[in-house]
DNA sequence: ACATTGACCTGGGAGC
DNA sequence: TGCTCCCAGGTCAATG
């Protein structure tokens, strides 16, 4: 479900109603998800006071005085700020009460999501330390990129979805990238020039950017905490476009896979 | 070091 | 209606 802007617009709901209040209760129907739920996690929050919520790539990080709860969405993660009287559905993993009678519900159909409890320093987290930089981040130029891609025969999609190189793109915000920069998903990453790769920094921070403003993408069942979708999904131009006209040209979008996921592109406008 | 593939899990839609 | 098959916004672990 999630890629950065469907994250950070969950971070921005989720926000105002759970910053600076204390937990009263947590409740935990199911502790499998992609690793187990900590058993001592109520132990851990109950009496405790969120300070404040960040963000890091795509994890949501609830910051404690004495540590951090990290969250990923994983594939179908949803957060949301309900009365705590409400009803609770099958998917519905996770309850966190708080004394202004507000409770955070993590629901996750598929359970490729985490909740992870870190006492140490969150950047030497091993799900973190080795993560690369911020897309939006002064430190995510192309410079960087070049020098990361430099002999590298990978497939540039696969090299901008890897978290190592830079984190937050997924599957549907790179495919728009490329197109925007106007280049082949299964063009070497080693093999773009220095200008291409200029134009493709730019276009992964304005799409990114560009979706945030919407308020992410809805495809199926992505809501923002408070039960709307996001807009950007009539924004994109390729995704999810295979054999209909490419905008810019009208050539028929191509779809193919590529590491397992699908890729869409005009076979005019991007070029190996 | 790098590249590729499998694994985790449920639900929805297409096709028969 | 119901069965089977394929697909889905992520990313770590194992393998070559």
């Amino acid at each position: 479900m999630p890629e950065l802007p469907e994250v950070e617009t969950t971070r921005r709901g989720i926000l105002p109603y759970i910053e600076n209040q204390t937990v009263s209760k947590v409740v935990i129907r199911n502790h499998s998800l992609r690793w187990p739920i900590p058993d001592d996690l109520e132990q851990q929050l109950c009496g405790q006071k969120i300070i404040t919520v960040k963000r890091r790539a795509k994890y949501l990080l609830l910051e404690f005085a004495h540590g951090t709860l990290m969250i990923h969405l994983g594939m179908s993660g949803r957060l949301r700020v309900l009365d705590s009287d409400k009803n609770v559905d099958k998917h519905d993993h996770v309850d966190m009460y708080f004394d202004n009678g507000k409770v955070l519900r993590y629901t996750d159909p598929r359970r490729f999501g985490a909740l992870l409890w870190s006492a140490e320093d969150i950047q030497s987290h091993p799900l973190i330390n080795h993560l690369g930089p911020e897309p939006l981040s002064d430190a995510f130029d192309s410079d960087y990129l070049c020098h990361k891609a430099k002999g590298r025969q990978t497939a540039i999609k696969t090299f901008i979805m890897n978290g190592e190189i830079v984190v937050g793109v997924g599957n549907i915000y790179a495919n728009e990238a490329l197109f925007m920069a106007g280049i082949h998903p299964q063009k070497a990453a080693g093999k773009i020039s220095h200008k291409k790769m200029t134009l493709l920094v730019a276009a992964i921070k304005q799409v990114l950017e560009k979706a945030l403003a919407a308020g992410g993408t809805t495809l199926r069942d992505f809501r923002k905490s408070d039960g709307k979708p996001g807009y950007f999904a009539q924004e994109l131009s390729v995704y999810g476009r295979g054999d209909q006209p490419c905008l810019a040209c009208g050539s028929p979008i191509k779809s193919i896979r590529q590491a397992q996921r699908a890729s869409y592109f005009c076979p005019h406008c991007q070029h190996k």
